[in-house]
RNA sequence: GGAGAUAUAGCUCAGCUGGGAGAGCAUCUGCUGGACGUGUAGAGGGUCACAGGUUCGAGUCCUGCUAUCUCCACCA
């Protein structure tokens, strides 16, 4: 055995055993028909991504559960990979050949993608070698990106479907366009924000003459594309304006007042100027209406009328106009007003609404499963929360835009005939026009929005769609962890994607985390500069002590706080683990030890196998129900609390003595509390877990070992009780000692006393490591006070009264005033067990068990008050 | 305008189906004996936001209210 060193290091090991792991494929996982499987697809990062904290709390979920089920004997399959991610790869890209001189439009598209490609192999695979240090224990031979072979044939054959079942249609509609981006987005993809603005007030002449109407708007350029006034058909005050036309002013249209019900009395002026091709509702009142649809916009937002406006761009315009009017005292008045503005959440440009030719999936038939999955129970989130914002999005869906004007993604598979404009969807481009039989075809410019690759992530990465003994085995995945800020994103196009083509819910359960915050509750952000880099915390403190910092203390779906002081601490209980082993193995000397008989135990050892045993049992409940931060909190405290500072001290006696009988049952029992909680800690610290495990066991790995089950053999009830009455005698004396500020250098005799046989008995068979914890040079157990000087100062547990003669150091004053404190504090106990046993009502109607957890109480406490005031009577009071 | 979350020790947060208020950090006081000072033994510190209600019993369930945060929403 090798010597280990006083502190632990984890730079120094993490990386031999992380290679050890994947050279040994403990990672992979292959079809296994004797095992139950276990899956989890990993939300796939983007390529352009760089590892932030967000990242590293959802690997670290994914791979606590992924380790834990892997323990248990599932096939535990992990799919990693990335995201192609449009937008931003496109972006970036872009700019890069942008500082090289190059214009990707000159580039041309064929240009482009290669050079996207290239970026993709060249900084596309970071962030995964980024997960690795984590510890992520994912299958690393089946990592997919959402642009290769499989996966783009399952965006392929998808379309395809959803097309052919009219799922999927061409429209032109009114969509959310980025003017910086120069492509179509979502709804989803647009962030509104509370922006300060104006609201101006405008008079329209009545083309007869017979006086103005006032409008108000808060985007007075796009006025050069009114189609109509509208005010609400039951509003007297406007009843003799309904059909009269109106001069637009700055422009030589005329245009006329309708009656739509959409306009509120109440707002404003009452009077809406209609802009279809601008603004939504506008769009919706327009269609019914019949109105025109004047679009006075480029695609870079700069305005597109003839006149004097042409060219300039939005916000120009909007300054050029309202001064206009102004001259023309058309203006009424301005008022400050905020309103809500879309943005880009990719950009931060101000988003324009514009009507364009575009593909969308119709939502109405596709999100009913969906909605059915969570309302009965097939798709559960943890925490339940998250279930009314997913339904409350599906139940209010609307249409999906999934085109995009970019090149880097899947490319539309239609294609237009130029002779007779027919529309072909097909996976390869079709030779011949099936209508017109020419063969000049052109295929869509459009690419797909990044989320249609993604919302088929759980099956198009185990072979979908073809029928492959992966998809029939993993499939559906178990567990899908996520950030609450990707649901309406991600998750609910993956549910309805995987109802409608697998007919299954891609998963059973979502497990949502929050965000993590910086130390004042910000978010991280790249503008803040407030981000920490987990790269950064893994080098220093070791990535078992991140992983465990970014558990501790989390519920599920809240928002958490990180900071240095909390990774320091994770940082120290490492440690503890490392030298309480170290211990351990010091002890040990490189010596087998054989299975020792429950009869050679010691009651101390009885109780921590018992105490581990039960925590076993929790924390297995407390992973099953995703309760990952409960469970870990059980392990540290067990680790920290009961097996070092309460079980190796009790047995540091038997051990230093090697005549002791008991010395091999106490390392036996050393041993196996430690693979047991080591076991435990494992899904949550990897690598320590991993190194300690190796010097210690036999077996190969910590990872592919057996995780610890229950075992009745375990279950020592007496002992644990035995146990408990030792550590509270242990308390007292430590207390009283502290009290009177003895140095534990001073030893003195403890006196035990109790005239129950059977608590006699525990003090003598505890009596090594008793003495040793109640700094006491002899422990004398005795039925009476026989012996003992009047001047000893006391302490009192349940059933038995512990004396120490300290004569020197004994101040009586202190010694009455101790106990008079401890007579109150009991005689506050007594009352409120006498309040609830004298009720009858809770006699009554309490649980049987209450009632006699209560009666005992009461007896302890009677115990206790007995010995308590014959003590001070002995002292004279 | 809807919906949700959060309010518990100085700080950051746990607390599952109701049955004597917890952790880490910080503060104070002891302890250097053979795993660990990244340690150890102790201490102080809380009307569990507020007001009602249900119950034998409420941090926990219900109603209302206040504050903060978040999401959704087409009031121009």
């Amino acid at each position: 055995m090798k010597e280990l060193a006083k502190t632990y290091d984890p730079t120094a090991i993490e990386e031999r055993i992380y290679d050890k792991w994947m050279g040994r494929k403990y990672f992979h996982a292959e079809v296994e028909r004797s095992k139950k499987p276990f899956t989890i697809v990993i939300p796939p990062p983007n390529v352009t991504g760089k590892l932030h904290m967000g990242h590293a709390l959802d690997e670290t979920l994914q791979d606590i559960l992924i380790r834990y089920k892997r323990m248990q004997g599932y096939n535990a399959l992990w799919v990693p990979g990335t995201d192609h991610a449009s937008i931003s790869t496109e972006v970036k890209v872009t700019n890069q050949l942008r500082e090289e001189g190059i214009d990707k439009q000159e580039l041309g598209r064929e240009g482009f993608l290669k050079r996207a490609w290239e970026w993709k192999e060249e900084y596309g695979g970071a962030i995964i070698n980024q997960l690795k240090k984590l510890g992520s224990s994912c299958d690393w031979d089946r990592e997919r990106f959402t642009m290769d072979e499989g996966c783009s044939e399952a965006v392929l054959e998808v379309f395809i479907r959803l097309y052919e079942k009219g799922y999927i249609y061409k429209g032109s509609r009114i969509i959310n366009w980025c003017p910086v981006c120069k492509t179509s987005i979502s709804d989803a993809e647009v962030e509104h924000e509370e922006q300060a603005g104006h609201f101006w007030h405008i008079n329209y002449p009545i083309t007869d003459g017979s006086g103005y109407v006032e409008i108000a708007t808060t985007r007075p350029e796009t006025m050069l594309g009114d189609t109509a006034v509208a005010v609400n058909p039951e509003d007297e005050r406007y009843q003799h304006l309904i059909g009269k036309m109106l001069k637009l002013p700055l422009t030589d249209r005329e245009i006329p007042v309708i009656a739509d019900p959409y306009v509120d009395k109440e707002f404003g002026t009452g009077c809406v100027k209609i802009t279809p091709a601008h603004d939504p509702n506008d769009f919706e009142v327009g269609r019914r209406h019949n109105l025109p649809e004047i679009n006075i916009m480029n695609d870079d937002a700069t305005i597109c009328c003839p006149g004097k406006y042409h060219g300039m761009d939005r916000y120009e315009a909007r300054k050029a106009i309202v001064k206009d009017l102004e001259e023309q005292g058309l203006l009424v008045k301005v008022e400050d007003h905020s309103h809500n503005v879309g943005t880009h959440d990719r950009c931060g440009t101000t988003v324009e609404p514009l009507i364009k030719q575009q593909w969308f999936v119709k939502m109405e038939e596709l999100a009913k499963p969906a909605v059915e999955a969570v309302k009965n129970g097939e798709l559960t989130f943890v925490p339940e929360r998250f279930d009314k914002i997913y339904l409350h999005w599906l139940e209010n869906i609307r249409d999906w835009c999934i085109s995009r004007q970019l090149w880097w993604g899947h490319r539309i598979p239609a294609y237009y005939c130029d002779e007779c404009g027919e529309i072909v969807v097909a996976k390869e481009a079709p030779s011949v026009c099936p209508k017109c039989g020419c063969t000049h075809l052109t295929q869509d410019e459009d690419t797909l929005d990044t989320w249609f690759s993604s919302a088929l992530w759980p099956f198009s990465t185990l072979g979908w769609p073809k029928q492959t003994e992966d998809l029939e085995y993993f499939y559906p995945t178990d567990v899908l962890v996520t950030g609450y800020d990707i649901i309406f994103f991600w998750v609910i196009r993956m549910v309805f994607s995987g109802y409608e083509q697998t007919g299954k819910s891609p998963f059973h359960h979502v497990l949502i985390h929050g965000l993590v915050r910086d130390s004042q509750g910000r978010k991280m952000s790249k503008s803040l500069g407030n981000g920490i880099d987990p790269l950064e915390i893994i080098s220093e403190y070791g990535a078992d002590a991140l992983r465990l910092t970014l558990v501790t203390g989390n519920a599920p779906g809240n928002d958490m706080r990180f900071y240095m002081e909390r990774v320091k601490s994770s940082r120290n209980f490492a440690n503890k683990v490392w030298n309480a082993s170290r211990f351990i193995m010091m002890n040990l000397e490189d010596q087998k030890i054989a299975e020792v008989d429950a009869s050679a135990l010691t009651a101390a050892d009885k109780w921590i196998l018992s105490k581990v045993n039960s925590l076993a049992e929790e924390v297995t409940g407390n992973m099953d129900s995703f309760e990952l931060g409960i469970a870990v909190q059980k392990i540290y405290d067990f680790i920290w609390d009961e097996f070092c500072d309460w079980y190796i001290e009790m047995v540091k006696p038997r051990l230093w003595n090697k005549e002791d009988t008991t010395r091999e049952a106490a390392l036996w029992t050393l041993k196996q509390v430690l693979i047991n909680a080591l076991k435990m800690l494992h899904p949550y610290m990897p690598f320590i877990t991993e190194e300690i495990f190796c010097n210690l066991s036999d077996e190969e790995s910590i990872m592919i070992s057996s995780w610890p089950e229950y075992k009745e053999e375990w279950n020592f009830a007496a002992e644990e009780h035995a146990i408990s009455m030792i550590k509270e005698a242990v308390r007292g004396i430590r207390n009283v000692r502290t009290d009177m500020n003895v140095p534990n250098s001073k030893k003195a005799t403890v006196y035990v006393v109790s005239e129950n046989p059977q608590v006699r008995e525990i003090f003598e068979q505890g009596r090594s490591f008793f003495a040793a914890l109640s700094f006491a040079s002899e422990v004398k157990v005795q039925a009476d006070k026989a012996g003992i000087e009047e001047s000893a100062v006391s302490t009192m547990i349940p059933e038995a009264a512990v004396y120490m003669p300290l004569d020197e150091l004994l101040d009586l004053a202190k010694e009455k005033e101790r106990l008079k404190k401890e007579e109150v504090r009991l005689q506050k106990e007594l009352a409120r067990v006498n309040g609830m046993l004298n009720n009858e009502k809770f006699v009554s109607k309490a649980p049987a068990a209450k009632i006699q957890e209560e009666k005992e109480k009461l007896e302890k406490y009677t115990q206790m008050m007995d010995q308590v005031k014959e003590r001070l009577a002995q002292l004279g009071e």
